[in-house]
DNA sequence: ACAAAAGTGTTGTTACTACACCCATGG
DNA sequence: CCATGGGTGTAGTAACAACACTTTTGT
């Protein structure tokens, strides 16, 4: 017979944003020891009866205020010493919410909350470090094979706005015109008719995916 | 405070081989309730200092008596209702063994154990169904970008065997010269010098790859 | 000699890259 | 009238798909 287990069960959820133009994550401050000064994921344990999916989704309305966005299973981290307060393991998850829709819920879990630049994390506690390498590593080949940028975006977004998701998360620039192209061949997202105004320069066309949900096709 | 929680953690093992020409899983027999007379992957709970990675190396090597082959951690299932008797999360986990290394141990853990074909499998006990599909789409999308097939054949084999690797994982057939010409343009496999003897047909020059360690790169 | 799998090139088509100028608007 | 981002086409190159016959061996 194997011996008894004294493990528990949480979740960390990587919460990604485009903010002022930069990949951003979400993290709190701990207040506490062995951590104390660091900041971390937002996370917690998961309750008897509820799967770790509805967990992630409890936290992120917790702390963001949203629901409907892009949730997936990013992995699970087990190393036995990753809290040292006991053995916990933790099935991390990652979520893309459009900047426009985020604005922290005053009533936020944590008080001491904010964005980060993802490609330059302050100290981060546990194994949250390795963490978020995974989930950028997923978001970058995702994004290539996936139309999951409409979850950064708002309904409505220019091509130039769209380019700029694509050219912050792969870190690198893309031709405006090969890009344009290749993205209206996809045949994923349809012209709303409507232009953007307030800008001072010609207005733009404003699009939306045809599909709020994830469709697996090559993109880049 | 949270609720006390009682969940146990245990990792299940979808191991792939190619038999006669298929690509099969090891299943294992129940031969208790509630799923007597189904069948399940190999699997067990983590002991309390165990990473479910080690879990999972140690079952694989119970089963089959190999070690050094390609293991990923899949996804985690942790539906609350997954096992009957108990909250129970498995961290589930695939590995690949080359054909010819495998002679199911004598002294493995289960006596009904087998190889399946696992694009027909019997009735599966747990999600286990649903693990079986993760799997097998993980492990065609992976085939396709990375050199993962190093695992599913001897240190040496030819390029026909390569092909058929790739054909009867990806359920399509492919063209030989198209074939031949792109995996040798990638660079990750080099002719050993010797051939293939004892077919009743033109000896084939046999290959290997370059490094038995995953590398990403496209390959079809 | 025959069966069985190994091995090998070309052509047409499609996708990709690189690149520069004019347009519509607000101030 | 100026600054700002929006919007557009082409040419050269590289990758891809489709396709059939000759070679070497064992029996």
């Amino acid at each position: 017979m194997e011996k008894m287990q004294n493990i528990r069960v949480a979740v960390d959820s990587v919460i990604f944003s485009i903010k002022d133009g930069e990949l951003s994550v979400l993290l709190i401050g701990m207040n506490k020891d062995p951590f104390k000064g660091q900041k971390a994921f937002p996370g917690g344990f998961i309750s008897q009866n509820e799967t770790t999916e509805d967990a992630a989704r409890r936290i992120l309305k917790e702390e963001t205020g949203v629901s409907d966005v892009f949730l997936e299973q990013l992995a699970t981290f087990d190393a036995p010493k990753r809290d040292p307060r006991g053995r916990v393991i933790s099935v991390a998850y990652y979520a893309l919410l459009p900047s426009s829709e985020v604005k922290l819920k005053a009533a936020a879990k944590y008080s001491d909350i904010g964005w980060y630049v993802a490609s330059d994390l302050p100290k981060l506690a546990y194994d949250h470090k390795q963490i978020a390498e995974t989930a950028i590593n997923r978001l970058r080949s995702k994004l290539e094979y996936s139309n999951v940028a409409w979850s950064l975006l708002p309904r409505d977004f220019t091509l130039t706005e769209l380019q700029k998701v694509y050219e912050t998360i792969l870190g690198r620039d893309l031709d405006k015109r090969n890009f344009r192209r290749k993205i209206l061949a996809l045949g994923l997202i349809n012209a709303s008719g409507e232009k953007q105004k307030g800008g001072v320069h010609r207005p733009a066309q404003l699009y939306h995916f045809k599909q709020r949900k994830l469709v697996y096709t090559d993109v880049l």
